[in-house]
DNA sequence: ATCCAGGCGTTTA
DNA sequence: TAAACGCATGGA
C-alpha cells in the first residue's frame, strides 16, 4: 500500500494511493460485516457514518489512478481513516500470516474487503438481530430499527437531498417498548429490549468498554453474559465493533468450511492476532463459491 | 406447504 | 459436557 494522501476539491474529500484491492467499496459493504450501506447508483453508497449521512464512491481515472471521494467533511476525515482502518497495510500484515491452501485462496479471492470499525452499539444490535436469520432480512430489521426510532441525517449536495435516519441509541429505544415490539424482530425483540434496559439503567456497561484494557477473551465472556448473545454474535461483536482482529466468529459458513474443506475444527490462533480478517475472507469466499 | 436462515437458551441424559 | 429441542418471522 502506497502512503494515501487526502485533498478537499469541489466540496468533497479524495483519498488517492490506495488501489482497489486496499479497499472495495463493492466487497467490503457486501461481505456480511454491515448492513445499511446502500448502493443508490452504479458505484455510489449511501450511508451514515457517526451520525452524518455519508456518500462515498471509487473510480478509475483516465491515467488508471483509482480515487475515493466522500462527502465526509474534510475537516473530520480521521474518522473516515479510522472507518476503514486505512493506516493498516494488509498486505505487510498478509506476509506474515501463514496460510493453507484454502485461507491463501479466499484471501485472494477477497481482495479489497477491509474490516470497518463500526459503531458498538449499532454492532452489538446488528449481530442480536442476526441470529437465525437471512442477510436481507437484518438489513431491513437493521433499517426499520433506525427508521422507527432513529433521527433524521441529511445531506445536500449539487441540489439533490439525501436523507436517511442515524442509528438510535439505546435511550430511544426505551421510550416506547411497544413500538420495538411490533417491528416483526420475533423472539430477539425481547434480547434487545432487555439490554436497552440494562444499559439505559446502568445495569451494563459495555458500551463504554469500547477501548477497553481486557483481553479478547475477557470481553467475549462479558459479552456473552448478556441474554441473547452467544459465542458466534459475541465474536462478530468483538470483530466488527471492538476492532478485535483476534476473534473469529464461527458461523454455519464456517462450520461449512471445517466439513468440506478441513474435515476438522479451524483452529483461529493458527492464522494469529489478524485471525478475523481471514476469516472474513473466508466467509465471503465460501459463499462465493457455493 | 414445509423448510430454513451469520444461533441461542433451556432442558434432558 | 453434550446432544436435543423450541423459537418469531418471512421468503423460497
Amino acid at each position: 500500500m502506497n502512503s494515501i494522501t487526502l485533498s478537499n476539491e469541489n466540496g468533497l474529500t479524495i483519498i488517492r494511493g490506495l488501489t482497489k484491492e486496499d479497499l472495495d467499496l463493492d466487497k467490503t459493504f457486501n461481505c456480511g460485516q454491515c448492513f445499511r450501506w446502500q448502493q443508490i447508483e452504479k458505484s455510489i453508497y449511501q450511508g451514515v457514518l457517526n451520525d452524518k449521512l455519508t456518500l462515498i464512491t471509487s473510480s478509475v481515472l483516465e491515467n488508471g489512478e483509482y480515487i475515493i471521494a466522500t462527502t465526509y467533511p474534510y475537516n473530520d476525515l480521521q474518522d473516515i481513516i479510522d472507518y476503514f482502518n486505512l493506516r493498516l497495510d494488509y498486505d505487510e500484515l498478509l506476509k506474515l500470516i501463514k496460510l493453507d491452501d484454502f485461507a491463501y485462496k479466499a484471501v485472494q479471492y477477497g481482495k479489497g474487503i477491509r474490516i470497518l470499525h463500526q459503531d458498538l452499539w449499532e454492532t452489538i444490535i446488528t449481530f442480536i438481530i442476526s441470529q437465525r436469520n437471512r442477510v436481507e432480512r437484518i438489513a431491513n430489521s437493521v433499517e426499520l430499527l433506525a427508521n422507527t426510532f432513529g433521527s433524521k441525517a441529511t445531506l445536500e449536495l449539487n441540489n439533490k437531498k439525501y436523507e436517511s435516519y442515524k442509528f438510535p441509541r439505546p435511550e430511544e429505544v426505551y421510550k416506547d417498548k411497544e413500538k420495538l415490539f411490533d417491528l416483526g424482530l420475533g423472539y430477539r425483540a425481547e434480547y434487545i429490549y432487555n439490554l436497552v434496559c440494562d444499559i439505559v439503567e446502568k445495569r451494563n456497561n459495555i458500551l463504554e468498554r469500547k477501548t477497553s484494557k481486557l483481553s479478547t477473551a475477557e470481553l467475549d465472556m462479558i459479552l456473552q453474559s448478556v441474554k441473547g448473545i452467544g459465542p458466534k454474535v459475541s465474536n462478530c461483536i468483538l470483530l466488527f465493533g471492538y476492532n478485535r482482529y483476534d476473534a473469529f466468529p464461527k458461523d454455519t459458513w464456517i462450520k461449512k468450511i471445517e466439513d468440506t474443506i478441513y474435515g476438522r475444527d479451524i483452529n483461529p490462533s493458527v492464522y494469529g492476532n489478524y485471525a478475523g480478517l481471514i476469516q472474513q475472507y473466508m466467509f465471503y469466499y465460501m459463499k462465493y463459491l457455493s
